[in-house]
Formats: structure tokens, C-alpha cells, sequence
DNA sequence: ACTAACGGGACGTCCCGTTTTT
DNA sequence: AAAAACGGGACGTCCCGTTAGT
């Protein structure tokens, strides 16, 4: 976990002004874009009015994010959580291999973007656009993870129990975050992936 | 079970010309956008050309479908899926009760829509912007199925562990059908769920 | 060529309300165009504006004319000119034969759209792109005309001389056209391409 | 006609560093820029992936080539061409004379750019953008054709009979190419040539 | 000098809702 | 009530010219 703790900021030794100025530009139009999102809604928010507010060209934002999709969806997340989740012993219960990963990546987001964590679920969950691109993202996450869990346990890449734990981690995981979201409890978070991982673990009995 | 043999066919008692006119339409609707949908892609398929297919306007295609999401995610399963679980004993353990709504569901779709299960995983699986609408249809289901097992169990509607256990179904579920679906066995489907369920229930350990 | 002079006018019987529209429409934004290209040129000039000056959307513009360059390129007289030259007699030399038809052609336009030919003549003219859209449709107007003169003559469709004659007498035309064009004497085009063709019967000496 | 086989690399006598180099990436740029279109068509391939092709910046691009469509329209033979229309004999008829001016330039340019020909007909007959910037340079090398033609028999530059004779000999030449491509026989493009001026010498009869 | 980044604008496609005919 | 046409707006792609950095 230490290691994750040095995530962006981990290789900042020499950023030319151009680098520079490049990350500040992303910034400022995920910013923007968020904030507007949050106050009158994705659909509503033409990519145009972004650039303005971000104070770039809209040629410029879409240089920077493909879609207008990726301006919330792009995160470099994963990497960090494969690491995470190598670097559990082998012997370690899949489910609480899995909880580790996931609660240091989050822990670590919340860190790093105060307060987009929230912005970014509303969005997530509210926007069905972003929910299928999410889950196209999440299906490339479940798939890396399933990898790393099948080679952990010396099964086949595509065996379905992997996947099937993989899948119910994810899903309880993303109940917990909304269950807390709704509560307005963010903070919380990691109480309550403890408490839907272990519904899991005691095989769903209520 | 019986019953819900009887779906939409089901009360065929008294359906005016009218009616099956309108039947009939959105059939062809949805059969026209499936086909090219599979030849061409979701995204490189206009309406127009849809409503061309189905020999229809424009404008009809969009009276029945309010838009070309709905076309591919309109369904009328949920209510089912509703009776079924309500139907099902009360000091059965919830895994099990979900297991047995859902097979007779897709059991009963699988009847319906010869094929048609196929064609939309696929489409469902392969086109982000469905996901999307789909995964807000699954929230809906989400929702009720914890309901009715908040209910059953005497919890609180939006209790967490009713939730992730609806979650961790629906994921595993979904994993199972496209386990099989990639395998080109989805007649093998229900065991493929019976496997996946059965991961659930010893709590996901490999 | 008497039958000739009934060109578009030709089936008026019975139009409805909306063709009468669709027809008007379109010579408004043709018109608008023409206009403003003329005045600003082609490059200078983006639908948008062309849309605005002929009371119309955008989109409308796009309805109607698939591209901007096809504002300038469509037209009808193809199958006309097919229809004249098979109307010459058999035996007839095949540079009488197109002369006729060509002429017939051009002055049929001339009636039609007055003063319309020499503003496309000088866009043609001048804005690249427009002449290789141009050539394109000469292309299949030369390949036309060719399988015409090929049948006529008991060749075959792809045989060089045929093509040669036609693309000789097309260019030698086109220079008549031109060159009127350049003095402004529009109206003594077909003296022109009486004197072109001559050039060509004498097997180009000077 | 020695001389004209020293084109380009005819004078390599001092070049810099610098000005090989230059020619270098000139080359670079365009060979790239041919294999891109020929794979995935001209319109489909943006200046931006010849330039990393090239392995160079898309200023760099820019900066060699005005515009995409002077990397294909581009070359140097036009007064290679005059030149060898103004050594011919005074005498001479002036199809012959051109005959001979023509066929020397493609000799030459087939020696010099080997098969460079054929990729270079076949893109200028499918893109329309390229027709047109090639009819433009084309109109040019007509009117200076044309000038010389008009010096060499004492006419006025814009004569309508020289300008006829151009554009007849040039489509007819270009019938040649064209029908020598269609049938993979780009080597005997000379006889396709001295066939089609045949064709017009004898005043166009079939 | 070279190159990366940006700006600005056009184009053409699509969707969905509204208005007009039929 | 069905259809055809239209409107309006967004998106994403591209091109080319300029500016600012290395």
C-alpha cells in the first residue's frame, strides 16, 4: 500500500513547462466540466460552454478528451489496483484480497480529488451514457482483475467462478459506495464495504 | 410457473384489429432494427433507415419507441419477475428465491423470443450507450427485487445487505449468461447460473 | 428535339401541395447559394449562411443537397442528353451526332435557367473542389455517352476510340464554353462549339 | 531527349547537407502519404498520420506541403514539358509535336518514379478534391501548352482552335492512361497514346 | 530551427420534437 | 391519425495557420 501512496505525484522530477501546462489545461476542463455538469446537468452542458468556462478552444477539449463521455470517465486508476492486488499474499482469501485493493485505491482517490469522488458517482449514476461507458471500463477492470485472481489461484483467465467473485465484489462494492452516497456519508465508505463484503462472505443470508 | 407461461399472449381474449395493428407494428419495428442492427452496428444504424426497413415513417418508429435506446431495452419482464419471486416460500433463503425467479424468467423468455435472448446480450454487451440504459433498467429491477426481499425479511427498503444481496445475484447472473453466451452454449445457461449462484452461497471462496 | 423542350415542366398534371413546396425550397436554396457564391465565392461561404439567405435550417440545406458541393453540381440533364443522342440517325458521323445533342443540351439550360449557366460555368471554374465533383459526374456523363456511341457503332463499351471521341469532343466543349465564357458573349455558344468541332472534324491541324 | 532524363537528380553536383536532407524528408512525407492513401483512401487519412508516419511534426507537414492535396498534385515536369514542346521542329504538325512532347514526360516520369504512375492515376481518378486541383494544375499546363502552341503557329495565346487542340490531345492522352490502367498493361502506354491521336487525327471517325 | 499545443471555423451526421399536409 | 418536412442543436472530425516553448 505504501507503494500506491505515490500515485501521481510518484515521478515529478522533471515536468518541462510544457508538461506543465498541459496537466493544468486537463484539469481545468475536468473542472469546469464538472462543475457545470453538477449544476445544470450532463446533457444540458454543451461542450462549447466547458471550453469557455475552462477557457480553451473547444478544438482544445476535445484534444484533451476524445468524448465528452471520457471527460468523466477517464482515470488512471487501474494500474494502481492491479498492483495492489499482486502485491496481497497468496494465501489471502480472494475476498479480502479484493477489499484491500479497493479500499486503498478509493482511499487513496478521495485523497488526491477531494470532493470529486461524489460529483463523479451522481454523474455515473444518474447519466446512462456514462453508465455504459462505465461498464464498458468496469468490464476491462473485471477482466484484469478476474486475470490476476484466476493466475493467484492457478485457474483459467475466463473461468466463471473467477468472474463470478470478481463480479460480485464489484457490484457489492458499488452498492456500498451509493448506500453511503445517498446517506450523504461519504466518509463512510469504507465501513460499508466492509459491511456488504461480508453479506458476501457469509453467502448472502440475510 | 404456470402461469407466467401465459405473458403476453396471454390474455388474447379481446384484442381489436386496432390492437394487433399496433402489435404487429412494433414487431416489425423491432425486428427491422435488430437485424441491422446485428448487420451494421448499433451506432451506424439511423432510425430513418430502421423506419425504412420496417416500412414505416420516422415519425412512427419514434411514437412507439420514444427513442432508439428503447428499441433495444423495452421489455415487460419485470413485472413477472415480481410474482415469481413473491410466489416463492417465505422462509426460503433469499439466493435461492432469487434463483428460481430468474430461471423461470429467462426460461420464459428464452420461449418467447426464439433467438432473440442471443442477439441482445450481444448487442447489450458490444454497445456502451445500452449498458447504459440497460444498467438504469437494472436499477429499477434492482430496486423492486429489494423490495420485495426487504419485505419478505422485514428490512428496510433500502436496508445494504438487502441490496448487495440483489446486487451480487444480478452480477452473477449476468457473468453466467455471458459466460455461456461466449461459449455459444447459452441452452446451458440455467446451469451456468445454478454454478455461479453456488459460488455466492459458500461465500467466494475458490 | 421538340420533345426535348419538355423537360422538367413536362409531367406538371397534378403536384401536390408539398412536391410544389419541395420544388420551391429547393430553387431557394440554390438560388441563395448561387448568389452568395458569386458575390463571395465558394470557399467564403458556409451553408450556414447560404440556409439563412434562403429562410431555411441548416439541416434542411443537408436534406436537400447531400454536400455544398452538390448545391452547385446536381442537376437533371443527364438522361436528356442520352435521349438526344439516340434519336440521331445511325448513320450519322458520331461528331454531328454529339454536337446535336449537346447543343440541344445546352441550350435547353440556357431557356431554363437564365443566366444560371454562366455563374456555374465560372464556380466550376474556379473552386476546385467543384471540378473534381465535376469531372466525377463528367466521368459517368463520358462513360454514358460512350456506351451510347459504342452500341451505335458496334464496339465495345470500354473501346478507346469510342472513349477518345468522347472525351475529345467533351473537352473541345468545354474550351467553346470557356472561351464565350472569358468575352462574355455567352450567347454565341453555340458558334463556338459549331467552330470547336471543326477543329476537331479537320483532325486537329491549325 | 537525353537531356530531360536528368530531372531532379540531374544536378546533384553541390548539394548541402541541408538541402539533402530537405529532399529527404520531401520524400519521406510523400511515400508515406502514398502508402496511407493506398491502404485506407485519401479522404480517410488525416495530415496528422502521414505526419507520424513520416516521422515528423504536422507543422513539418505543413510546411513542405501547403495543403493535403499537394503532396499528391505536386511534381516538376511542366516545363520539362515546354522545353520539349519547343524542340520540336517548326514544322511539324502540332499533334505530332505534342505527341512526342507527352509521351517523353511519362517515359520519364514512369523511369523516374517506378510504379509511383500507376498509384498516382488511380488516386486522381477516385478523389474528386484531387481531380480538381489536378484539372487546375491541368489548366494551367493547357494554357501554357497552348502558348506555345499559339507562338509556334503565329496565333494569339487564348485562339479558340489551340486551346481545342490542347484539350483534345490531353483528354485523349488521359483516355490512354486511363484505359491502360484499367486493363494492368501501364506498359504500353505509348501505343494506347499514338492509338488514341490516331483516332484524332482522322477527325474523330469510328 | 523544430515542434507541440492551440484556435477557430466548417462540415456533415444524427437525434428528437414540432408543424404542416394529406 | 398517419406521413412528410422542418427546426434546432449537439457532436466529433478535420484542416490549416499562429503562437509559444525547447
Amino acid at each position: 500500500m505504501r507503494s500506491m501512496a505515490r500515485t501521481t505525484p510518484a515521478a515529478p522530477p522533471k515536468l518541462g513547462l510544457r508538461e506543465r501546462k498541459k496537466i493544468q489545461t486537463r484539469q481545468a476542463i475536468r473542472r469546469a466540466a464538472y462543475r457545470l455538469f453538477q449544476e445544470q446537468g450532463y446533457d444540458a452542458t454543451p461542450v462549447d460552454q466547458i471550453a469557455e468556462a475552462a477557457d480553451v478552444s473547444p478544438s482544445t477539449v476535445f484534444r484533451y478528451f476524445p468524448t465528452k463521455e471520457d471527460i468523466v470517465l477517464t482515470d488512471e486508476y487501474d494500474p494502481l489496483m492491479l498492483e495492489a492486488l499482486r502485491a496481497r499474499p497468496l494465501d489471502e482469501p480472494p475476498l479480502t484480497s479484493l477489499r484491500h485493493a479497493l479500499v486503498g485505491l478509493i482511499r487513496q482517490y478521495a485523497e488526491d480529488a477531494h470532493g470529486e469522488l461524489e460529483v463523479r458517482l451522481t454523474l455515473i449514476r444518474q447519466v446512462p451514457a456514462l453508465r455504459g461507458r462505465l461498464s464498458e471500463g468496469m468490464t476491462q477492470t473485471r477482466d484484469m482483475l478476474g486475470e490476476v485472481l484466476a493466475e493467484r489461484s492457478g485457474r483459467a483467465a475466463d473461468d466463471l467462478d473467477v468472474r463470478v467473485v470478481v463480479a460480485a465484489v464489484l457490484g457489492a462494492v458499488q452498492e456500498a459506495l451509493f448506500h453511503c452516497l445517498d446517506r450523504g456519508r461519504i466518509e463512510d465508505v469504507e465501513k460499508g464495504i466492509d459491511r456488504a463484503l461480508e453479506v458476501l462472505a457469509r453467502g448472502l443470508t440475510l
